[in-house]
DNA sequence: ATAGGGTTAG
């Protein structure tokens, strides 16, 4: 189990091969001190006489740049120069890469100037890692230039990584059709395009909902003897289950496994994943089995994906369940993983049991973020705590976190909740990012609010303004407002906007069908009444208790063979 | 025997 002593062991007997062996070990071993151990194996590295080749240093520095420790590494590499030992051009592209990683782009490019005094040949994957470091730091457009500066003053001859890092790029920025005219690009040209080209952007067809075209895209890749890797499948498994084709995903699996891929943990983890979503965590129990039967080890991810599902269902115990079995495999929560419990206690307004895992989580050194944040924001709302809320508002303000729409969100429904209607529009008026001023959504929990507070009007120059801003409401909005319509006695308002809601190809939900039923039946208008309740049940939507209990009271007035005792017969039947 | 890109999470 002693990882530095098997390291030392090997290490002493100086060969490389042993050397290796060792640094391999180094990434398999558990434990919060790998970064230790690689750091006490660097410094036995630097007292050797004479010293140990830059190649090792670079295999060393690899593994913890590996586990993201990109400042140390930097200074590691500062040390080896300090000891007077001459770096490589592997050196220079790792260095370049951490600076990249930590957001120092500018200092990835000052290397560069390093690159070519130091006399050595330009080398593709030092403008790789460059423009991938401009990607990451979302400078498309100026990754693209690089690109084309890389192929006008032939800098480089840019390779398949090159292609596949502005593939990527472009991809980010949602200009998926561009990366796919620069794949053809390729396949038409001699650097041929390879499986991870493809890969980037199946999975951006993916994210775009267009599983459909990212399967064509598989399969012309196929034709072309390009052989789909386990992260194709992947993302095409993954697409499919975000859509509800379980079936097709299924068929993928097979395909995978008969076409000579073996799924991989994060295979299994894309499907513990979605069933988890689904709400069946039973079955992604049985996934998690599986993939213990085939040798593969469930990881971080795997275990906070249950604690998330169950944590979903409210079954708080069975999530803290998985977490002492995480603990007891060796592995170390994330704040992924206690942002979903903290989400399961807040949701069964545990806020107390909430609070101390949030403490805890500071105790332990880990970061929280901005859905961290939200969840307890929310929780505390819900526990009418609105002073707290707004004090842990500041506090993630004060810590440098950007509160999101979603984070507005939670902010301004949770003030109405709490009678803080002026408040929550005067932070909103007083918002200065125009991405918040553009949100539809933001608007229809306003005008959700303003409506529960008594201030209908509020809400009806809200939904106004919300129109002349161009902005597209949605089946929320709609919903709210024929609803604040129908109250305010303005029966026609809310007619012409369930008609535009139609115009505007959104769908009625059931939502709309019990606001519009109760509204109507409410100013006595039965026969409409009448033909939403049949399109509803029609469609599979049932009234919920409110509209349900409006139904009933009608019975003593139907008669015996009216269109409504069908339907209450239907209702009532069930 | 060392560098660079593509999949999974609230």
């Amino acid at each position: 189990m002693n990882c530095t002593r098997y390291l030392f062991h090997y290490y002493s007997t100086a060969s490389p091969y042993h050397f290796n062996k060792g640094i391999r070990s180094l990434k398999h071993t558990s434990g919060i001190t790998k970064v230790d151990e690689a750091l006490q194996v660097f410094d036995e590295m630097l007292q050797r006489q004479p010293p140990p080749s830059i190649i090792q240093f670079n295999q060393l520095i690899t593994v913890i740049v590996k586990m993201k420790h990109y400042s140390t590494a930097l200074s590691l590499y500062k040390q080896i120069k300090l000891m007077g030992i001459p770096t490589d051009i592997y050196a220079i592209n790792i260095s370049i890469n951490c600076h990249c990683r930590l957001n120092q782009v500018t200092y990835g490019f000052a290397l560069l100037a390093t690159v070519s005094k130091q006399g050595h040949p330009p080398v593709p994957a030092t403008y790789n890692t460059l423009i991938n470091g401009l990607v990451l730091a979302d400078r498309v457009f100026e990754a693209v230039e690089l690109f084309k500066k890389l192929l006008r003053e032939k800098l480089c001859e840019p390779n398949p990584i090159t292609f596949g890092t502005i593939i990527n790029g472009l991809c980010k920025v949602g200009y998926t059709s561009k990366a796919l005219e620069l794949l053809r690009f390729m396949e038409a040209g001699s650097c041929k395009p390879c499986v991870a080209q493809y890969n980037t952007i199946i999975d951006s067809l993916c994210k775009d909902k267009m599983v459909d075209d990212a399967l064509e895209l598989f399969a012309k890749m196929t034709e072309k003897g390009v052989l789909a890797d386990v992260i194709t499948y992947n993302s095409l498994v993954q697409g499919l289950c975000n859509f509800g084709r379980e079936t097709e995903a299924a068929k993928m699996l097979r395909d995978m496994e008969e076409g000579g891929v073996s799924l991989g943990v994060d295979t299994f983890n894309i499907l513990v994943n979605s069933f988890c979503k689904q709400g069946s965590v039973k079955d992604a129990e049985l996934a998690v089995q599986a993939m213990v039967r085939r040798g593969l080890h469930p990881n971080v991810i795997t275990y906070s994906a249950l604690i998330d599902g169950y944590c979903l269902r409210g079954e708080l115990d069975e999530a803290e369940k998985v977490l002492d079995g995480m603990v007891e495999m060796d592995l170390v929560p994330d704040i992924i993983t206690y942002s979903s419990l903290i989400n399961g206690y807040c949701k069964k307004k545990r806020i107390h049991k909430a609070m101390n895992i949030f403490q805890e989580i500071q105790n332990k050194g880990l970061i929280s973020n901005v859905i961290t944040y939200n969840s307890m924001l929310q929780g505390l709302f819900q526990s009418r705590n609105p002073t707290t809320a707004r004090e842990l508002f500041k506090e993630m303000q004060a810590k440098g976190l950007t509160p999101t729409v979603f984070t507005y969100g939670i902010l301004f429904h949770g003030m109405f909740q709490n009678s803080q209607c002026s408040d929550a529009l005067a932070l909103f008026r007083s918002l200065e990012s125009n991405e918040m001023k553009k949100d539809a959504g933001l608007y229809t929990i306003l005008i959700d609010g303003c409506s529960k507070c008594g201030k209908p009007n509020l809400a009806m120059d809200l939904f106004d303004e919300l129109l002349l801003k161009g902005l597209k409401p949605d089946v929320r909005t709609y919903n709210v407002m024929i609803r604040v319509y129908c109250q305010e006695g303005l029966l026609g308002k809310g007619k012409e906007l369930l008609r535009k809601m139609e115009e505007n190809g959104c769908l009625r939900n059931s939502f709309t069908y019990n606001v519009i039923v109760q509204e109507w039946l409410k100013k006595n208008e039965y026969l409409e009444a009448e033909i939403f309740l049949e399109e509803m049940i029609n469609r599979g939507f049932l009234p919920d208790s409110t509209t349900f209990s409006m139904v009933l009271r009608l019975i003593p007035d139907v008669g015996q063979d009216s269109r409504m005792r069908t339907i209450i017969q239907k209702l009532t039947s069930v």
